[in-house]
RNA sequence: CGAGGGAUUCCCGAGUGGCUAAAGGGGGCGGACUGUAAAUCCGGUAGCUCAGCUUUCGAUGGUUCGAAUCCAUCUCCCUCGA
């Protein structure tokens, strides 16, 4: 319909306010939002990874939230594959799709023309070589990878285990690991990056103070019932932070108290490395928010840029 | 009041005469990253004019060529007994 094929990305690290901006940006573009966020896909984990309210959700178009259960088996190629879908079908409609959430692999398979489709690998393999590294140390799983691909080997630190038996997996399918240095911008949009960012302090004071209302506002009983589901501890998405920190609690392990700052504790660590992910871009447009920024000054800076 | 135990670097916690600015963990700080990514992993972390010097192991004084480690006194904490 139209050849307008800009796509906005709204990033930064969690609790900088992504999500807001985001509903706002949709209402005054005719936006439709798209999460790349990686527990936010997830069934009955709401609270928790802080999605929109229903409201919200009911006032603006949201796609990729709550889409698959707890258990389900995700993975950057599968979100990959289903974002790309949600773009093009937003943008076929004539709306504009705005991009937000703080995962920063998913929002590189987007932003990047990665093709995840040579690079497959093999569940059953990865079993095997996961009991391999149990039975023997880090160093020799390192130095097997760097017998086969020496490349790969280079790239990955002996201590990383789980990228070393990824790659292993990946080489014995035919295909080597690749750098993301080897890979263009997706050719196909027109991207509108934006990143908000905040000091340490600020942010901080906010992701505890989001923590306090998480739990005020039913964490617990979310967690609790998604036990009852027969979910835990082992399910890939119960990793997620709070939800971890909670199944101790409940299992007695850590009082209230603890959980809560663990679930701080643990929710400052991910803002850092979201931090230090964004700072690898460059091309971003970077906005620092300040507490006295509103929302108006944010969009206009948006919308100006 | 009597008998024991303890005070270690931001926190927890090893260390019982030199190899100790002091293990390990946590936190804080910095970083990496193409199929679990809210994951996984790495590097620093007393100060300085930084291969050298200065300050640090409750406080003060002592023994010793040399002390976080031994001795004395003091302060605070814990346990048991009155």
């Amino acid at each position: 319909m139209s050849e307008n094929n800009t796509v906005y990305i709204i990033a930064g690290p969690t609790a900088v306010g992504k999500s807001q901006i985001a509903y706002e940006l949709a209402q005054r573009i005719d936006g439709e939002i798209i999460n790349c966020d990686s527990i936010q896909l997830y069934n009955y984990m709401d609270i928790g990874s802080a999605k929109p309210s229903k409201q919200e959700i009911m006032t603006v178009p949201h796609h990729l939230y709550s889409i698959v259960d707890p258990d389900y088996n995700m993975t950057v190629a599968t979100y990959q594959k289903l974002a790309l879908a949600v773009i093009d079908d937003v943008l076929s409609r004539g709306k504009v799709p705005i991009i937000c959430g703080g995962t920063g692999l998913y929002l590189n398979s987007l932003l990047y023309d990665m093709d995840f489709a040579r690079n497959q690998g093999n569940l059953e393999r990865r079993l095997e070589l996961e009991q391999m590294a149990e039975e023997n140390d880090n160093e020799y799983m390192h130095h097997y990878l760097a017998a086969i691909d020496p490349d790969a080997a280079e790239r990955i630190h002996p201590n990383n285990l789980r990228k070393i038996i990824r790659a292993i997996e990946v080489y014995e399918c035919g295909y080597s690991i690749k750098s993301l240095s080897e890979c263009p911008i997706n050719p196909k949009y027109d991207f509108k990056f934006f990143s908000f960012v905040m000091s340490k302090q600020y942010l901080y004071e906010r992701i505890n103070n989001r923590v306090v209302s998480l739990i005020e506002n039913g964490l617990e009983d979310e967690v609790r019932s998604l036990l009852n589901m027969g979910y835990d501890s082992s399910t890939p998405a119960l990793k997620g932070i709070g939800y971890k920190e909670m199944i101790e609690y409940i299992e007695g392990r850590v009082t209230l108290e603890e959980a809560i700052t663990n679930i701080m504790t643990n929710t400052r660590h991910y803002a850092k490395r979201q931090l230090t992910w964004l700072n690898r871009y460059g091309f971003d447009i970077r906005f620092e928010i300040t507490p006295e920024d509103n929302l108006d000054s944010k969009l206009n800076f948006i919308l100006n840029n």
